[in-house]
DNA sequence: TGAGTAGATGACTGGTGGGTCAGTTATTTT
DNA sequence: AAAATAACTGACCCACCAGTCATCTACTCA
């Protein structure tokens, strides 16, 4: 019984938790944070239970993890588009044409969107870091261009923070409707599409 | 030991289901469906545990008819809508701002919303329910009064479903709100006055 | 009023899965 | 080459809670 050539494990503590919080993440996705199994996540991590433990100290500590790491790129994307000096218009189509595209099209960022929904009473600080690093700064970015477009006159007056909303709706609906009406059945939504003639409508309407 | 006067617990078959859903669709709303304990159910009851399997078989049985008790209010109100012979602009509007004063207000249903996203994995059944008897026909209404609005000129082209999904994006945005971001600290979201403010920027975005 | 019965109780159980740790193996150091 | 070290394993433990059931109690009706 004495294993030939390959050994049993290898011992590679630089790449393991990037490994762990990937396979979390996939299976937290899934099953959600209750139904998810640790045994599942490490079998896709290619390591043993015991070997989670090393990295993380518990369940809801590898949960929180999984969810923290989803957010960074996206607070890079925020503040680089909060630097950038742009004029209202193109910034909102431009950017909420990249949201449609890229993010909310991404099952990595609708799952952490739903596990964060899901489990925000359970784990409210999570809904409070997503809320405080990620919605508010977006939101807080995009009410600004609206007040400094209506001060310019290009947009007719009403709160600049119910505009963002109007705009951001949809963007929020199609993440839930895939998450959770598309896998039982339901006609997919085309992001990019609705986010385009959203854009026309509400552009639109937002003209003095 | 022997308690005097009022009896330990009194049999009233015809109205313990409609106060175990009611206890029900409070816990599962507080903790969601694996957080919650029949314990506590029956507590708030005012019955034992061993009552409620006397009247439910399973807790996913108690948690679907939670979720099916739930949404048949809603199904008359668009029933009623459908059938009514309304033009799309009066249509849109009533029908708008009730959803947003009586229904995305109400925290028994953005709560029962909630428990069928997140728990939209582990009981499909439910997503497949509440997409087939409120969300399809909802859709379904509006793009209809959006088509009809188009062939008589009143709104330009335009995919009348991305329109509909544009109309009712803030409205789904206001429930995830509510539930996650304002237990955490969120600025409450005025949910009439967002639907006031979309409803007109929509339209007249809307218009040819 | 008392026998019959359905409604209700609550102590108990069994499966489950998060978390532990004594021991094993790969790797580094001497 | 041997000792030292730290990464890793996996069998085990035990808290927890959905679901059960023997028993009891309120109500009915003859």
């Amino acid at each position: 019984m004495l294993p030939a050539g390959e050994p049993k494990f290898r011992r590679r503590p630089g790449d393991r938790p990037a490994e762990i919080l990937a396979a979390a993440l996939e299976v937290f996705a899934e099953r959600g944070f209750h139904s998810a199994r640790l045994e599942e996540v490490a079998k896709r991590a290619g390591v043993s239970k015991g070997a989670l433990y090393l990295y993380f100290e518990t369940k809801a500590d590898l949960f929180r993890a999984v969810v923290r790491d989803a957010i960074s790129p996206n607070i890079e994307r925020i503040k680089a588009m909060a630097e950038a000096q742009v004029s209202f218009e193109p910034a909102v189509r431009i950017g909420l044409v990249m949201l449609a595209s890229r993010v909310v099209t991404d099952r990595r960022v609708s799952g952490v969107v739903k596990l964060v929904i899901a489990e925000s009473r359970t784990h409210p600080e999570l809904a409070a870091i997503w809320h405080e690093t990620v919605v508010e700064p977006g939101i807080g970015l995009m009410s600004r261009l609206i007040a400094e477009a209506q001060v310019r006159g290009e947009v007719r007056e009403g709160d600049p923070r119910l505009f963002a909303f109007g705009l951001m709706g949809p963007m929020v609906l199609s993440m839930v409707w895939r998450e959770t009406f598309e896998p039982v059945g339901a006609q997919p939504i085309d992001v990019v599409k609705l986010a385009e003639q959203h854009l026309d409508t509400v552009l639109q309407g937002m003209r003095p």
